[in-house]
Formats: structure tokens, C-alpha cells, sequence
DNA sequence: TTGCAAATTCTACAATATGTAGAATATAAT
DNA sequence: ATTATATTCTACATATTGTAGAATTTGCAA
């Protein structure tokens, strides 16, 4: 039923922001530090920070559950909801997407990008990165 | 005046789909096809493939003039725009900018998924990317 | 210099995504 | 059965992109 996870990935902004709009990012935030909750308790852990309705809430979490974000279950009267990827599968979700987007959109520039991006970030992220290619070279010729 | 160009990549479309609108894209495409050009010649490029009005067309390049993709120039009674960057700019500036905001999002992902879909969709891919880091690495050592 | 074809500007509507929330309704627990 | 509480429904706001009609401007030709 749950529609596989689409998103746009926004190279402009910081973190998951870069894939969640705001709120919606403060929302996963929550669940994923509380786990599976109801809106109540994912409006009590803003309460000092923000200043939101209950129903606006539910409007979120129910479209984060239509997008496949979310999974809903329903407990006494209340919906309780938690994140279909944890913290570590988002992103790497995330990523492996991004990065096949952009391999096909023109891994040339991809691969140089990311090398510049490497070298100046930290040089020593090339080396590693030279042994995990010499070792993916070396199960490729074992095939 | 122009602002730096901003856009959203979606790694769920397809080629300039990805960063583009449909119809944004097949503007682009004719202007760096044809070069400098004005509504009225970009509507006959488009002709038998498309049934779509001058002032949509107008409406269209001005909004991408205004995002930072054309120029306009006034010629006679007509505008012309044209592409800031040529296609091969363009693919560069995206590209850079999405691997940037990958790297910055998850760089051990992002890693992790550039050599996975180089074992994946193009082996050689990786002995060439091999070679792309001998020659960063030479370029360290000689600075 | 004036008239007209051609181009522009202005405005507006549609769809989608996201943030926001009030009002009405449903429901579970006591 | 009552009632506090949660949900659903609806709707508005902003942003992006596609779309285009109507009104207005403009440059060139006669």
C-alpha cells in the first residue's frame, strides 16, 4: 500500500534539510530520538521550540506516512507512527539515490566533483578511498 | 543582478528532467542547439512536437531568466535570450553542486554508492576512476 | 508620422509540495 | 452515556512550474 519513498534532494540547503521540508524534518528528528509515537507526545517534544498546532501535526505525519516516510498504527483512539528507515537507512537511502541521480545525469562530472570535493575536505579521504577501489578492483577480477 | 542559480535535483526523473521542468527543458535544449534565440524562433523549434502559446513561452524564459539560466537581450521590438551556461557548463555546475551537497549530506554513503554503482553499471568506470586519482595524487604530492 | 503586425506585460488559473490550523466529528475509556 | 481527546475534513498561505487570454506597447513599413 505504502508508495516507495520520492523525494527532491535540494544541494542548497543543510542536512535533512536538504530532503525534508522543515517540519517535517523536526518531526523524524522526534521519532527517531523517541521512537514510534503519537502527536501528542511528538508536541510535547517541541513544546518549548515550537509553537504548533495538534492537527497541523496530524496533517504532516499523515502525508509523511502517504509518502512512505512513516508507518501508522493505531492504539486506543490515538495513532502512533514511526519512521520506516531508521536514522542510518534514511540517509543512506537518501545517498544511494542522490548519487545514482546524479551518476546518470553525468558521472564524468560526478566523479571529478567528488574528487575535487575530497581534496579539499581532507586529502586523506583519497587514499582511503584509493583502497576501496583497489579492493572492489580486486573482487572484479576474481569474477 | 542575476541571482546565483538554485534548483532541486530529483534523482527519480530522468536527464535534465532531473533539474528542469519539462517545458524549461525543452527551452534549454533549442537554445543550446540554436544559440541565441527569441520566443518566436524557440516556438518554431518546437512546432510539430508541441502545441503551447507565445506567452507561455514568454512567461517561461523570463522566469528562468529571472533563476539565473538565460539572458536577455533586446533586439528590435523582440527579446532574444540565450544560456548563461553552454550545456557542458551546465551539466558541470549541477553535477558539482549535487555531489557537494551529497558529500555534505552523507560522505561515507555517498562513497559507498559512487563505487557500488560503478562495480554495478560500468566496471571500466572504476579503472578510470582509478586513474582520475593517480592524477589528483600527483597534483597533492607536487604542492 | 501614423497604422498595424508583432511582441511584451499583466494577470490568472491549474497542479504539486509544504506549512498551518479551525471546525466538525468520531471514539475510547471511565 | 458522558466527555476528554484524537481524527478527519477543509481551507488558506507560499513556492514552483505549466499554461494562456487580454490588454498594452512598440518598432518598422508605407
Amino acid at each position: 500500500m505504502n508508495k516507495q519513498l520520492k523525494f527532491n534532494f535540494n544541494p542548497f540547503k543543510e542536512g535533512l534539510n536538504q530532503v525534508l521540508g522543515a517540519l517535517e524534518k523536526n518531526i523524524m528528528e522526534v521519532l527517531w530520538t523517541r521512537g514510534e509515537s503519537s502527536v501528542k507526545e511528538i508536541l510535547d517534544a517541541f513544546s518549548s521550540d515550537r509553537d504548533i498546532s495538534y492537527s497541523t501535526v496530524i496533517t504532516v505525519t499523515n502525508r509523511m506516512a502517504k509518502k512512505g516516510l512513516l508507518k501508522k498504527r493505531k492504539v486506543g483512539k490515538a495513532y502512533f507512527y514511526k519512521p520506516i528507515y531508521d536514522r542510518e537507512q534514511f540517509y543512506e537511502f537518501i545517498s544511494k539515490k542522490v548519487v545514482e541521480g546524479v551518476s546518470e545525469f553525468s558521472f564524468q562530472s560526478a566523479m571529478v566533483h567528488f574528487l575535487d570535493y575530497m581534496a579539499q575536505v581532507d586529502p586523506d579521504k583519497i587514499e582511503y578511498f584509493s583502497k576501496l577501489i583497489e579492493s572492489k578492483r580486486k573482487s572484479k577480477s576474481r569474477s
